[in-house]
DNA sequence: TATAAGACATACCAACTGGTATGTAGATTC
DNA sequence: GAATCTACATACCAGTTGGTATGTCTTATA
């Protein structure tokens, strides 16, 4: 139904550019129509015209429609998630000022269209973890490591003394996750990275007030 | 692909179970197709077995699948979301508490099917805001409110010396939303009532911070 | 150099999709 | 009581879907 074109300047890609060989091509292309329409929505035939790769080919690499949606989600999604949202939080010091510019920093460097498009997991996420385990245990995989990580963080700033001791790592983190996949879905509906920066504002204010002040105890 | 079964516990019905005459039917049994499956993949054949309704029926009462599709977001999906979000922020008191208890009542009352299944709102939102106009207005002008009337809630809390000087109440609105939605999504992604709840206490607390204290001024 | 395996290419198929054209029973209007 | 309109019902259609069967070219292996 909708589309994407070449020219379209696209945030969401792998970092690794692997679209050399084949199977690389029609992971990319499955990626960027799934990141789109959806999974069950994504067209095949839509795959195969942007590659110029026949449906041999295809059903070679990939065993049927799921098998390629599985290997989407292993090999793309996972990837981008780790790179962009997991690993920069190891390098926080002050937990509350690395997330405070991480958000700053998405609300900087996303286009209209990667807002438009949104979070290619929580996009796949919402659409098919209801109806498939195979993607639900997958999916939700990727969101543990997510939510362990941020948890991590903020352990280590209430041992810092960075943070006020009322809050609990684990239950902190799924609520900082939600609230950016939530903002990064207003902003979609809105078609506005306006909204982004908005909720962002929000979402910093909040973080500013989890962190102990100086002078108390 | 997927289905519900008349037997589910179904929390996002329409209040008013308007399912008598045809066009009723039909309305309701396309809410739920899409609401399981999405437009795109939202089966007319499905909505005709369920409420054995005919083609010719269907075609009378509305002109194609779209048009069919603004009718459930203009008299299903509106109206659910008013009558469950919207008009009960107008009898808060207190905004905070008033928060607070419609948070834990969605985690009580919500069943493992609603989980699944998320809001239809937000459904919806995600899958055609970014492809069809219609449905974009459409739906933009539903947060619209929903953000309105959170923002004057807060606004009120404000002037009654409740809430913090530093909020500023249409920013903490959309954010407020965007974590009631987010955490929605994250509930549902889990299949997990629980995780539910615990975006809810992360929500909470955040709130409890945005309070005024009683001493302070 | 014969053989097997990998990597595709081409052609085809049944199932299903949204949509339409035509027909018809009953109520309403003139 | 003829004509019109509403509210469907039935049958059909072209397009698209995911999937498969078969053929072919190339490369590695024995």
């Amino acid at each position: 139904m909708n589309d994407l074109t070449d020219n379209d300047v696209y945030w969401w890609r792998p970092l690794d550019d692997s679209e050399t060989d084949t199977r690389g091509q029609i992971l990319f292309a499955a990626y960027r129509e799934i990141h789109v329409n959806g999974f069950q929505s994504a067209s095949l035939s839509n795959i195969l015209r942007r590659t110029g790769v026949t449906k041999g080919a295809l059903y070679h690499h990939f065993r049927d429609k799921k098998d390629l949606g599985y290997a989407v989600v292993d090999e793309v999604i996972a990837t981008r998630i780790q790179q962009s949202f997991i690993h920069p939080l190891a390098h926080f010091d002050d937990p509350i000022e690395g997330f405070i510019e991480l958000i700053q920093g998405a609300g900087d460097t996303f286009s209209i269209t990667d807002i438009e498009l949104g979070c290619p997991l929580s996009v796949l996420a919402q659409e098919m973890a209801p109806i498939d385990e195979g993607f639900r245990t997958r999916l939700t995989a990727i969101y543990a490591q997510w939510h362990q990580s941020i948890a991590d963080v903020l352990a280590r700033g209430k041992a810092d003394g960075l943070i006020i001791d009322e809050v609990d790592p684990e239950t902190m983190a799924v609520t900082i996750v939600a609230i950016m996949e939530g903002s990064l879905s207003a902003a979609k509906v809105a078609q506005s990275l306006e909204m982004l920066r908005q909720c962002g504002r929000g979402l910093t204010q909040l973080l500013q007030l989890i962190r102990k002040k100086p002078g108390s105890r």
